[in-house]
RNA sequence: GCGAGAGUGGCGGAAUGGCAGACGCGCCGGAUUUAGGAUCCGGUGGGCAACCGUGAGGGUUCAAAUCCCUCCUCUCGCACCA
């Protein structure tokens, strides 16, 4: 009888499905587990990525169901995006069609692996039913003023017609689908939501998830958000008609500020201009600089340009005249635009200020150092004394922006502010394939939310379902002209859609009540399951996905909709699959079957450079595809290699040998199983007391508390794994006569229940196989985790290590009972430490319990 | 540039102050086999040895892969954020 995968695992896959164990009752009868891993795109397969995560939170869900918990365990999927309308257009069918046929085939591959998913809860996200309640949302964020309309600057693409996130603008600042097409800079109103309304929050809720969710996802949110403290001042302009108001972190250096520098998109750099007669040359700059992509524009290496305005405005403290420039290097999107420049003691204001002879004021004195604003020849950033700053001069620099922020409150002139790099988030996209934002242009009454009974706003299918450019819901008439819910006159709807994170913000919430068509969730139910308890996902979402979701949570748990205030309570972020790749000098990325033996391309010859381990990507052709691994070797190969290779945060080498290795260990299992069902089928009631069944009980308990404690507080998935591979090995070596004696035969049976019960997370098929072979009961994925016995897996005896001047000198096994006293002397009367301390005198002895003696002479 | 993380056999990785290299891959040997494969068993950091070994150097400690300092390399994130 050999181990045959593919007869076993389907036979167990239908046998689940139709006892439906992975089912989640509404009413919660045990301690919940919400464990949810990232859904998918529907792109069509699924990848090595995808077997990794899923297999990660089927684990997980497995173990814990086994603890004893009801466990919320769903999957849906992510179905509006692009990549459907590039398939519409490349082969010619409807985007729905090409996401739903996809669901399908992704559907079977997932079945295939054996997760434990409740697939009654399964929803997509391009169904109205779904997109309807964000719909709902979006219209309570207009009523609360979260979403609003704003015109801002965004990238372009001329041949898509369209508007492109910063990520689809490749580094050469080229469109990535027209990698010939310059994305240029385009002014659009556009719908957006206020998540730095939340930004303190976000940051704040940091302290409920440290510990549960990894410090380094913290970290890059921390950044992202970019809190900074600080103050705004004003600056009076020239003609006394008016004010700029700056931000600036460093308020102590204000009688540094000898220009000013705005960003060039700002309106009042073209009004200075016109004043002052120097439109023309002005304006030619602005434009030179709207016409540099993003990325050459930022880094800071890029040159600093810029150019007189015209404008003047004062320096609040030191009372003279400065000049408004216009620079490259000023964000309009941060602060107020406008940046007081004080070239002493910041590095781009220094270069700037070089480069256009503009005065360098020092007021800030480094300790023990002289600084001359004539020979400089970088920016102080530091700390320091304050020099020539009127009244203040002598304060320290900390105490300076206390001291000078207290001034400007005083006086009215400025005031404390802190500013976040965290920017409002646009959620419009000119795309057919989304959820549409539903609200009316009314050329009369303007913008009109559609009135929350007429919804939901469908998608409308039955169109050309792409154009040649643009968005095809720009052309669906029939589906914009509507009459204005307001006025009754003719009307046009939006056409925009959401941008795809906005399903993905709270399908979590959903999978609680996914049929509830009265309500997005009925409210019992979201208190009994939320939050998710263990939520599972790649590191790229750290940014966006898991800000956007936390500030959906949070606005809806003020809606009333959500309760708490973090979604997920801990968060695994798990690694990249990534395998060897192959160049060839002349043909670039080379497949294995691409490259002969000897390591040569089979095109020219030439010899190939394997290079180190990469993402998987078709790109780079180093892409192993999961159906092929599971049609040859089993799903629970799959699995157990990919939780096998590496501890799930860190990134997973992709090995044939290593799946080789996994394959062999189940078979080794298996067999062992199938050798020993007879000596185990036949085992007494009850073991003896015999010194090989207290061995053979101590192995097992020993092993089961690893995989508990590994599994359960560690995720430590991979030594779990490995002592699991020894207690196997272990069983081998014992011998036939245990096997088959009355006395040690029970605790032999024992063990290879434990064995399968640890093993079922794992590899669940081959574990039900096995556990109906030896006539177990039920199925082995529904039954309860074993618990261990500390006093069974408690060692007889144990080895002391004694260390002499630090050196390992010795190791002397002693009864697990003994005393310390015992021991010491043991350890004094041992040949080989009689050796090393003969005729020498102990200065000092170090015993720590049960472990180690540690003698210094 | 700033921030975070990592660096251990031929390889993936164990060990989080107390026996460095668990487990697996690879390799070597044995058994079985007509043979190969598969399987089962054993060995496998370096050095003849004393000893030496966790990126390099220093420190703390009875004891350091683990803690501290300096440096190097790599990965990731942010990247002119005032």
């Amino acid at each position: 009888m050999r181990y045959q995968p593919k007869a076993i695992e389907e036979k167990w896959q239908k046998r689940w499905e139709k006892e439906g164990i992975f089912r989640c009752p509404d009413a919660v009868t045990a301690p919940k587990f919400y464990c949810l891993e990232m859904f998918p795109y529907p792109s069509g397969r699924i990848h090595m990525g995808h077997v990794r995560v899923y297999t990660i939170g089927d684990l997980i869900a497995r173990f814990k169901r086994m603890r004893g918990f009801q466990v919320l365990h769903p999957i849906g999927w992510d179905a509006f995006g692009l990549p459907a309308e590039n398939a519409a257009h490349r082969h010619g069918t409807h985007p729905a069609k090409w996401t739903w046929e996809n669901i399908g085939f992704m559907k079977e591959q997932l079945r295939e692996l054996g997760i434990s998913y409740d697939w009654e809860r399964e929803f997509s996200t391009c169904s109205p039913e779904y997109y309807r309640w964000e719909q709902l949302f979006f219209l309570w964020m207009l009523e609360d003023g979260i979403a609003y309309r704003k015109r801002a600057l965004l990238n372009w693409c001329e041949e898509c017609q369209t508007v492109l996130a910063n990520e689809q603008v490749n580094r050469d600042g080229t469109c990535f689908i027209h990698d010939q097409e310059r994305v240029t800079q385009r002014e659009l109103d556009q719908w957006f939501v206020g998540t730095t309304k939340y930004a303190e929050e976000l940051l704040s809720g940091h302290e409920e998830l440290a510990g549960g969710w990894p410090d380094n996802i913290l970290e890059m949110q921390r950044n992202w958000i970019g809190r900074s403290e600080g103050a705004e001042i004003d600056f009076p302009l020239e003609d006394g008609g008016g004010k700029i108001t700056v931000f600036t972190t460093r308020p102590d250096t204000v009688y540094g500020a000898t220009f000013m520098s705005m960003a060039p998109e700002h309106p009042l750099v073209l009004a200075f201009a016109r004043k002052a007669g120097r439109e023309e040359e002005v304006r030619e700059f602005v434009l030179k600089v709207a016409q540099q992509d993003r990325i050459a524009r930022s880094g800071e290496e890029a040159e600093k340009e810029g150019i007189f305005t015209g404008g003047l405005c004062q320096n609040p403290m030191t009372g003279k005249m400065i000049p408004i420039y216009a620079a490259n290097f000023v964000l309009y999107e941060y602060g107020t635009g406008a940046v007081m420049a004080v070239p002493a003691h910041d590095q781009r204001d220094f270069e700037f200020a070089r480069t256009y002879g503009l005065p360098v004021a020092v007021v800030i004195r480094p300790d023990g150092e002289e600084l001359s604003s004539g020979t400089m020849t970088c920016a102080w950033e530091g700390p320091g004394r304050m020099v020539d700053s009127g009244p203040f001069t002598g304060l320290s620099s900390e105490e300076g922006k206390r001291k000078i922020t207290a001034y400007f409150e005083e006086k009215g002139i400025g005031k404390r502010k802190v500013q976040y790099r965290l920017r409002d988030w646009g959620v419009s996209r000119q795309r057919y394939w989304g959820c549409p934002i539903p609200v009316i242009h009314c050329p009369d009454c303007g913008v009109v939310p559609v009135p929350v009974q007429d919804l939901p706003v469908v998608l409308p299918e039955d169109l050309p379902y792409t154009r040649e450019k643009g968005n095809p819901l720009a052309g669906a008439e029939d589906w914009i002209r509507v009459p204005c819910p307001a006025c009754g006159g003719p009307a046009r709807r939006e056409t925009d859609t959401f941008d795809t994170f906005f399903e993905s913000s709270w399908y979590f919430l959903r999978y609680i009540d996914p049929k509830n068509d009265k309500a997005p969730l009925d409210p019992e139910k979201m208190r009994n399951w939320m939050p998710v308890d263990q939520y599972i996902g790649g590191v790229e979402h750290a940014c966006m996905h898991l800000i956007y979701a936390r500030f959906f949570h949070k606005y809806l748990r003020d809606r009333g909709v959500a309760h708490g205030n973090e979604p997920f309570r801990r968060l695994l972020s798990q690694g990249m699959v990534c395998m060897q790749t192959m160049e060839c000098p002349k043909h670039g990325w080379r497949y294995p079957e691409e490259v002969d033996d000897e390591g040569k391309c089979r095109q020219c010859g030439e010899t190939v450079d394997v290079g180190r381990s990469m993402k998987m990507s078709k790109s780079k052709r180093n892409v192993v595809e999961p159906t092929v691994i599971i049609e040859r070797y089993g799903a629970d190969t799959a699995r157990l290699f990919s939780l096998f290779a590496s501890p799930p945060e860190k990134d997973l080498d992709w090995s044939e040998q290593g799946v080789e290795g996994a394959f062999r260990f189940l078979g080794r299992v298996f067999r062992l199983l199938v050798q020993r069902r007879e000596a185990v089928s036949r085992a007494g009631e009850s073991w003896d007391d015999s010194a090989e069944t207290r061995r053979i009980r101590r192995m097992t308990h020993q092993t089961l508390r690893k995989v508990t404690v590994d599994v359960e507080d560690r995720f430590h998935f991979n030594t779990a794994l490995s002592a699991i591979m020894e207690m196997v090995n272990f069983l081998y070596l014992v011998e036939d006569a245990a096997w088959d004696s009355p006395g040690t035969s029970p605790a032999l049976r024992e063990a290879v229940e434990i064995l399968l019960h640890m093993l079922s997370p794992f590899g669940p098929h081959i574990s039900e196989e096995l556990w109906e072979m030896i006539g177990g009961e039920g199925l082995v994925s529904s039954r309860s985790w074993p618990g261990f016995d500390p006093e069974v897996a408690r060692a007889e005896e144990i080895l002391v290590v004694v260390q002499i001047n630090g050196k390992l000198r010795s190791r002397i096994t002693v009864d697990a009972g003994a005393t310390e006293e015992e021991i010491r002397s043991m350890v004094m009367a041992d040949p080989r430490v009689l050796e090393y301390t003969e005729g020498k005198k102990i200065r000092k002895m170090v015993y720590v319990p049960k472990k180690l003696v540690s003698i210094v002479v």
